[in-house]
DNA sequence: AATGAATGAGAATTCATTCAT
DNA sequence: TATGAATGAATTCTCATTCAT
């Protein structure tokens, strides 16, 4: 897996603007898809996602109830469900896994946390609706620990595949060491973004959690 | 203010074991409220901030419905938002100022650190409730930010008067550091207990803050 | 169990008018409950069983969707297992158990087939309310199975416990004949009622009922 | 009206198996009518007539929900007509007439008897959909007791042109008779099968019915 | 003061039917 | 001709809130 897919894990991929011909019957599977999940996220985004109603999703999103229905029959529950799953598959497909040249483990992680952080900000919504669908749903929150397990298991084999300076970490602990990182960074952007702000500008933010990581990489190796 | 009324603040007071007589109704008005509050919180603990009705908080308290709106008149909203108030009162009651002796900062800050989790561990209902109720409720979001910034205000001119440490910090930095210390810590630790475990022991996860508190506090005195 | 209650099972009670007051919050579980059951019957007779929505219900007993939803909150399915339940436990009440003095068995059953056909037709609803129910509720076929098989086992016995010519025919026997030949009944009556008259008045359905029911009883006796 | 099309007429035609070849779709409007048929009444034998929807028809019988509404614009309602139709169409198929030189009433009735309960039993689907739609649908019902008239009345007519027996008795009689022992037996050969057994072996209850008959033809002919 | 029955707006969900492909 | 995505009215059901007792 490579470095770009690394990236897309952790982004999710960003929205793209969808427009809809204005035929009463108008059909694209995948596009009507996309737009229940930019729709929904957008209005998670704006109102809370337990705010928002599948009849509401509908109306903005200008299709009607029975399509949401259609593709996520049990409502919002599988609007998180589905695009959580979609996002997994991209991750574990092979086709994306390229060779990773980057030697310089720092400036690899820098990478890393500046990207988390741009498709965090992306994607405010999707992650706020993580959030909240996962109090509301034991599952998800199992599937989400699974999700980031799996992934940051395969991300460290190909690495240790491919590059000397992770084979001489032994692949449990740098199984560890990702997911560590990657829930430290999480939950301070998350918090960063919806609960309050940690640094007046996020270029701050990402400068500190790049020391963060620095300071944290260390603090483990030792202990 | 004193160094208890500063781990009250933290930690939003713990709950009273409440034991509830045989007798059909609890006698007075708090006990009630009090009631309420433990109910709610432990269902929310249970199923989550959203899948608790206030029919669902009766039912479970033994108490009617009617009793929690005459305490509650906005139901769910109210019992976040009073208990959240009960607690800033309680922060701010004059009577609880006690002159703190200690000298040192950094065991200063252990401390702080330590029950801050304990407290946040005790009341993980709370927590994941003002979580939730916060993003529903803008309003309860701007309150918490302006409880944060007044109380650490307080506590910062309170520390200042009171400690030739903390004197030679001035008083906005002093608050910065406070504010961005506290978001930093409740960031990770709601992750740590909401989402997924940083550390698998708790005790780990305390010494870790606690090396985090000290890097930052320096990475914030050179930046 | 006496002949009374005997045809209280039969005939599942007839409806009383119930006049409820003009409070917005008028207050009284019984009498609601039964202007439920009392409207859902009268609709389905008018319309199907299948054409009745809660919300129908509701508008024509000028009661909220709510109260509906209290007293039976699967709505029309438990409507139909309620109203079921309680005419079971109104037969298998031991205080309506009264000594059955008439010793004429054909007399006996003629009595039997007219209150059968009187009670019938006065509660068509239900009746056309149960089988369609049954069409789309196995559990509710099986317990009204259960029921009749339960009830006749009941009366078999408190039938040979009070009168000698009762006493004469095996218990066993005597309930197979007391199912037979209410299923027999009710067959007819159905069919004539709901699906297409037998003859022209329901005298003479009655009168054929009765010489029915002599030509099964010898025939059963012979076979 | 010969005796082979009153039997169908009672029986509404049993089902021919249908041997769907591997071809994705079968190739003619008969074949796509009759899997429709098909796959709706063992459907409906399954779960009920109210819990089958069209979508569920296509997706078992592996068709397109539009093939449904091009043979039957109405759906289900129309499925039902249809089927009634064109099963009355057979009957009154002039081609079928054969002459009946059964001159015992008697015997003949029995095997009128046993060809309806076979027939019944083999398209429980059918007749359990016929009451379901009958109960929802007044039309159908009209529909329904116009057919048993006039299929009776020509059954009637044509008996008493072939045979001496059935000419001594008056037309209008004959008819009388026919649509009560029809309405008699479909009564309980119904209730037998869909609501609760009456006999043990469906041996036992043809013999039943013969002997039923037997005694309702002596009864009506006093009366 | 306390109770809990009653309300009804609104959210979730179904399904007969239409129509672009 | 066949398909099945799309529609949206109708239905089921929930829950915050009111108010008679």
């Amino acid at each position: 897996m490579s470095f770009c897919s690394l990236i897309n894990f952790m982004s999710n991929c960003s929205f793209k603007v969808i427009v809809m011909s204005n035929k009463k019957f108008s059909r694209n599977k995948e596009e009507k898809i996309e737009l229940i999940y930019e729709t929904f996220f957008n209005l998670v985004l704006k109102k809370g996602y337990h705010k928002i109603s599948t009849n509401h999703i509908a109306k903005t999103a200008k299709i009607s109830i029975g399509t949401i229905y259609k593709y996520f029959p049990k409502g919002k529950e599988d609007i998180m469900r589905k695009y959580f799953e979609t996002s997994m598959e991209e991750i574990l497909n092979i086709n994306d896994l390229i060779v990773i040249n980057d030697d310089n483990i720092r400036s690899f992680l820098n990478r890393f946390i500046m990207d988390l952080y741009k498709n965090h900000e992306k994607k405010v919504g999707y992650n706020l609706a993580l959030r909240s669908a996962i109090q509301a749903d034991k599952q998800l929150l199992e599937a989400h620990k699974n999700k980031i397990e799996l992934t940051f298991k395969e991300i460290a084999q190909h690495l240790r595949k491919k590059n000397n300076n992770f084979r001489q970490i032994p692949e449990e602990k740098l199984i560890e060491i990702f997911i560590f990182l990657y829930n430290l960074i999480n939950a301070i952007i998350y918090h960063h973004l919806a609960i309050m702000k940690l640094f007046e500008s996020s270029d701050r933010l990402v400068v500190y959690l790049s020391n963060l990581v620095a300071f944290s990489l260390d603090y483990l190796s030792k202990s």
